[in-house]
RNA sequence: GCCCCCAUCGUCUAGCGGCCUAGGACUCCGCCCUUUCAAGGCGGCAGCGCGGGUUCGAAUCCCGUUGGGGGCACCA
């Protein structure tokens, strides 16, 4: 271990990723999940995942699964949390209803919450007859109600929510990126903890849990910076009830906008991290182009490994302006990554888009090659490791090799613009060169394409290869060719060069 | 409307008073390499929102302004 431990345990950075299972994940979520499991690599700390499902209403099974399918994919690894266990468990807030339900008791004992009867109609009622702005939010009626009052109201049947008695001064915080933040008194309203029915909100569950599990340093979305002066004054309570030490540190993270300048939402499929995953971004690429949306590592690099940021990540360093996510970079990140992988890895990596591509048997977790197609793969590897963007790239340049009789086909687009009738007289020609060759090796194969088309027939090397290219691979972006060529054998070549001469001529 | 945040090339950023006639990357455009599609190499276009200060000196500090964004739920 080179990394830097910490003097003190009771320093050590704690930090938390605590999403709510809703939907898929998200690449500016996952761009969070980043920062803090860097974070807390970068000082030896702990990395603590926790899930908010405490709205039955939207949170599923399933996007709890692809939460921690996405972190273990992405090679996010935590030290508590779900399925790893821990000393502050259970991690999901579902199954930690008493907890809550004691601090509520406690908070509400000490009179720092107390029980609010308004409706929100009365509340907007009660603005108007004032003369006030009517979704100023809410006025504070019921801090001050008598036991009589209150009395009352359950007697009518109505049924109390719980609001925090929020401090009559400025809360000011050190923001660990943005410096100091300083809300003034009076600008935050007394706000709810839980409903009618007993049942916890957010704002009460994530405060409590973060104190209670000694969270040290909160690192989320810019989204949640306005809800930080409540969070400080709930810590603040809790520990005057006797939960945890008081309010910790912030830090606000830029957002991950789209198009336009807003904020990526859900709903966009740009913001689907699994989209990238079944395109074939690769984890280590992914997760260094999401690093650079407000983090450098230096003046004159953005391509780095995880370790790599781990050791020089700073979060005082982290910008503080939203970043737009950009496909074209996020590739091009990607690629070099991809580049960079040896070249077992990078081929065991195409497998699973081979399965995709529908090329070889498994599954994607599990690719189950013949060992027939392991050695092509091996062989073929090379020839579009640095030709691939994303992996899916790779299978659908390695298609062709793959695949015989009616399973392969010619891209239609690249059929219509090089096998026309112009194309029989080279594929004629290629035929009629490559037929004669005694060896099939695709120094063969070179020199007898260059002597029958470019010298044999005069032709630009743009305009010989490109029919040859399409009519054996199907595409126009292929590995290159001889070597295609070679690793398809001399039968299935001349066969599919033979059906692109028949399609030319068809067409003539 | 109220509160808060932000402001350097089209985009992501470096810059934390002089090293800046502002550096890198992506995109785009040229050229080279390859008698193939790509990749790679080299080069080019392009930026400190505006106005006041502070200072010998400001992209960097302060104030204002404009513009953008986020938040204002018995969702998280």
């Amino acid at each position: 271990m080179a990394r830097i431990m910490t003097a003190s345990p009771s320093t050590a950075v704690r930090v938390r990723f605590s999403p709510s299972p809703t939907g898929t994940p998200h690449v500016g979520l996952i761009r969070t999940a980043l920062f803090n499991w860097a974070h807390a690599r970068h000082h030896g700390g702990a990395f603590v995942f926790r899930i908010e499902d405490t709205d039955a209403a939207r949170d599923s099974a399933e996007s709890y699964a692809a939460l921690l399918d996405a972190l273990r994919w992405l090679g996010l690894d935590w030290d508590e949390g779900p399925e790893v266990g821990g000393p502050h468990g259970p991690y999901r807030q579902s199954q930690r209803g008493e907890i809550y339900a004691d601090a509520l008791r406690r908070l509400v004992e000490a009179g720092e919450v107390y029980e609010s009867f308004s409706s929100a109609a009365e509340i907007e009622a009660r603005h108007k007859a004032a003369g006030r702005d009517p979704k100023l939010g809410y006025d504070n009626f019921d801090r001050d109600l008598t036991d009589e009052q209150r009395a009352a109201f359950r007697a009518e049947g109505r049924l109390p929510v719980y609001r925090l008695r929020m401090p009559d001064r400025d809360i000011t915080f050190d923001d660990l990126v943005r410096g100091p933040v300083t809300f003034r008194a009076g600008t935050v309203s007394d706000f709810v903890l839980a409903r009618g029915d007993g049942s916890p909100l957010y704002p009460l569950t994530n405060p409590v849990d973060d104190a209670l599990m000694g969270i040290t340093d909160v690192l989320r979305g810019e989204d949640l910076l306005s809800s930080t002066p409540r969070q400080i004054a709930l810590l603040e309570a809790l520990q005057r009830v006797g939960i945890g030490d008081g309010p910790f540190r912030y830090g606000h993270l830029p957002l991950v906008t789209g198009e336009g300048n807003r904020k990526l939402s859900k709903r966009d499929p740009e913001s689907n991290l699994f989209h990238y995953r079944d395109r074939g971004f690769a984890p280590e690429g992914l997760l260094n182009y999401l690093a650079l949306l407000g983090w450098a590592i230096a003046e004159d690099r953005d391509v780095f490994t995880l370790d790599e940021m781990v050791a020089a990540f700073d979060i005082s360093r982290v910008s503080s302006n939203a970043a737009r996510f950009d496909l074209k970079k996020a590739e091009a990140i990607n690629a070099a990554h991809l580049r960079a992988l040896p070249v077992e890895e990078f081929a065991r990596r195409v497998e699973p888009y081979l399965v995709a591509e529908g090329v070889i048997d498994g599954t994607a977790a599990e690719p189950a090659p013949t060992a027939e197609q392991r050695t092509l793969l091996a062989a073929a590897a090379p020839l579009v490791q640095e030709r691939s963007v994303v992996l899916s790239d790779a299978a659908r340049m390695l298609r062709f090799l793959f695949v015989d009789g009616d399973g392969f086909t010619l891209d239609d687009d690249a059929a219509a613009k090089n096998l026309g009738a112009d194309a029989a007289p080279v594929l004629q020609a290629a035929l009629t060169g490559l037929d004669e060759l005694p060896t099939w090796s695709s120094d063969d194969i070179e020199g007898a394409l260059k002597a029958s088309l470019i010298d044999g027939m005069g032709l630009k090397p743009r305009k010989a290869f490109a029919p040859v290219r399409v009519a054996v691979s199907g595409r126009t972006v292929s590995p290159p060719l001889y070597e295609s060529m070679e690793l398809l054998g001399r039968e299935r070549s001349l066969r599919r060069l033979r059906a692109g001469l028949e399609r030319a001529e068809a067409l003539g």
